[in-house]
Parts: C-alpha cells; structure tokens; sequence
DNA sequence: GGGCACATGTAAGCTGTTACATGATTAA
DNA sequence: TTAATCATGTAACAGCTTACATGTGCCC
C-alpha cells in the first residue's frame, strides 16, 4: 500500500495526456516546478510499476526505442484514490531561516546580504510565476483543468509577496539594531 | 567538504547553550520546529563526527551516561564559516498543491474540503507561533539574539496569513465554478 | 558528419526516518 | 514499584539525486 507522492505526479500528468518518460519530467519541471519536482531516477522505474499494475500502458512512440504511457481506467480510479489520501507534509527545512536564527554568529551585515539576494531571487520567482500563468490561460485547450492550475499559480505569488514583505520588514529590523548598537557604542 | 545542514543546526544550538543529544533534539522540535527538523538519527552519529574533529567537547552529564555536548572555540569558527556558506535549497514538495493542480480528477467538492482543513490547520499554526513569540520575549537572557529569533517568527506568521488570503480567494474561485457548471447544467 | 535535443535506463551513494534495544532517574 | 521522562545509540530501510552508459532522429 505504499502510496508515493511520484506515483500521484505521474499518474496526474499522464491523466492530461499520454507522454513519454522524457517529456513526463520535462512537463514536471515547467508545468509543476514551481511546488513539485521529479527525477529521472524516480520517474522511469515508477512507470515500470504502473505498467505492471496495468495503471498506465504503452503505446508505440514517435520513434523507435520511444513509447508514450497512457493512463487506462483502472489508473484513472487509481489515480483519484491517491488523490483523496491524506497529504504526507515532508518535514520543513529552510536553510534561510536557519541561518538567519543564528544571525548573531553570522552577524547582521551577512544577514542584510542574505536578504538582498533572497529579495532578488523572489523577484525572479514573481515574474516566473507570472510567465507561467500567462501561458496558462493562453490554451483554451485544458480550459477546465485552468482554475485549479491557476490556484497553485496563485498560491506561489501570495507566498512570494508574504516574503517580500517581510523581507522589507526584517531589513529596517537590522537597521534599527546596527542603529541601537551604533548608539550604545558612541554613548 | 561535506558541510550538512545537520552540522549547522547542531553547532548552532551548541552556540547557544551546552546540551545533551536529547535535550539538542527537543530544541531543535520545538524552537526551530517550525522551520527545521533533525532526527536523533542524524543527531548522535552527528555528535560523534562533531567531537572527532574537535568542534564540540563533551562535558560531564547530570547523571550517568549523559553528557552535555560543548561548541569549543574551532567549533564556533566553523559554525561561521557554515553560516556563510551558501544555502542548499531542497527541491519542492508541497502535496497540498499537487492535489489541487489536478483538482478536475479529484472534483470541486473534495478540494473545497483540502483548503477547509488547510485553513484550520494553518490558524492553529498562527497560534503555535503566538506563543512562540511570547515565550521568546519572556526570556532577557538571550536578548541579543532575540532580533533575530523573532524574524523567524514574523516569516511563519508572514506565510501563514498569505496562505489564509490565498485559500479565501480558492474558495470563492471553486463557489463560482461550480456556479457556472450549475448554469451551464441549467441553460 | 557533427552537434543537439529527445529518449531510456541503471548503479552508486547520500540523506533521512523509523523502529528497536537499552538503561538511568524521577515522581506518583 | 511502576510509569513517565530523560538519555544514548544502531540497524534497516525508504527516498531521492547524480552520474553514467547508450542510443535515435533531426537539422545545419
């Protein structure tokens, strides 16, 4: 009954449509890499399983050595049981926060450059999000799979600006802390 | 050269104040919970390597086969040098997103359900921290180090209330999905 | 014919969790 | 004395990444 979450990913991409492995992690990567990702290593021995569950089948490539796996039935009930358990959290790990609750060691000008760049890496990530929404909405083709595609889109876009607001926050609380130093110092 | 993360957090609890393996992991827990996690599987044999190298000393235990684990001056040395090194980011796994994004499949209403869940267990987060915080003011001793234990802090309360903004707008955009399947099933 | 993107797969190795075994100390 | 908490450690296993090996088809 193991239920891995790469089992989900590949039956939910597959459930859109028949792709090969190749491109299974390409879309993965674009498409879901804003809160997903998956490695070949995980993916081609996954779709081995799934075909010997007759969850997904093989249909002739493109090309020779190529084959497109298509999602059968029994995969697509598959697929919505997985769908409907409960969610396995993986176990936060924010090497940022990590570094920054031990400011004190690293000092504040380091923690003031660590923020920069984070600031400079959620821009990044903003305009990112922004491509793929446009993209998006630019396929009339998936228009009913749109408004959940879009809410994890939005999801990455209020996190992303939840950040830059706190970074803004926490950068005038390094000031005032240099500033109290600098006074205590002088006086 | 292989600089964990586990090495870090370890070193960096040990900056703090000395402590044993166990009472490292009930910190670790309950201070860093919500940003971090170690195991003590990682924790012991981390120790060990630690206390090879000469980063941390062992001093005697309250008790028989306990013993408080001590940063030495190498070890405070290489605690910065960690901290600056740059941070390794894991890869993205956010399950709730993954089910959402092939909502279509899962339907409306078990989606609808996900983010009510999400929501209350996103305001119980909201008030762990809460408390978080007030137990951090309360304590004067580790006031130098509290600007930046609070930043921490403000970054969960920061992503918790745009992940409350968030699931208020998914829902009101799952109301009128299902307003508009309801019209078309009508007209 | 050379380079690139497409395509499949495996093996080694690292990271991390879980479960278990063991025992000391303390409070009821 | 018994249960809970403190404390140390290991072994088995799961999950995942990286690097490598191999080959096809297309386009310049």
């Amino acid at each position: 009954m193991r239920a891995s979450q790469t089992e989900i990913a590949v039956l939910g991409a597959l459930s859109i449509e028949p792709m090969t492995g190749y491109r299974l992690r390409e879309e993965i990567r674009t498409v879901l890499g804003h809160f997903w990702s998956e490695s070949f290593g995980q993916i081609y021995p996954a779709l081995r399983v799934l075909e010997q569950e007759g969850l997904v089948e093989r249909l002739g490539g493109k090309r020779a050595g190529a084959s497109n796996y298509a999602l059968t039935a029994t995969g697509r009930t598959r697929l919505r049981e997985l769908l409907a358990q409960p969610i396995e959290s993986q176990p936060p790990r924010n090497g940022l926060l990590l570094r920054l609750f031990f400011g004190r060691q690293l000092g504040s000008g380091a923690c003031r450059e660590l923020l920069l760049d984070t600031r400079q890496l959620v821009e990044q990530r903003l305009g990112a999000l922004r491509a793929i929404r446009a993209e998006m909405a630019s396929e009339p083709h998936y228009a009913a799979d749109q408004p959940y595609w879009l809410m994890t889109v939005s999801f990455g876009e209020h996190s992303a600006r939840a950040t830059l607001a706190w970074i803004e926050e926490s950068l005038a609380a390094l000031e005032h802390l240099t500033a109290d130093t600098r006074e205590e110092a002088g006086g």
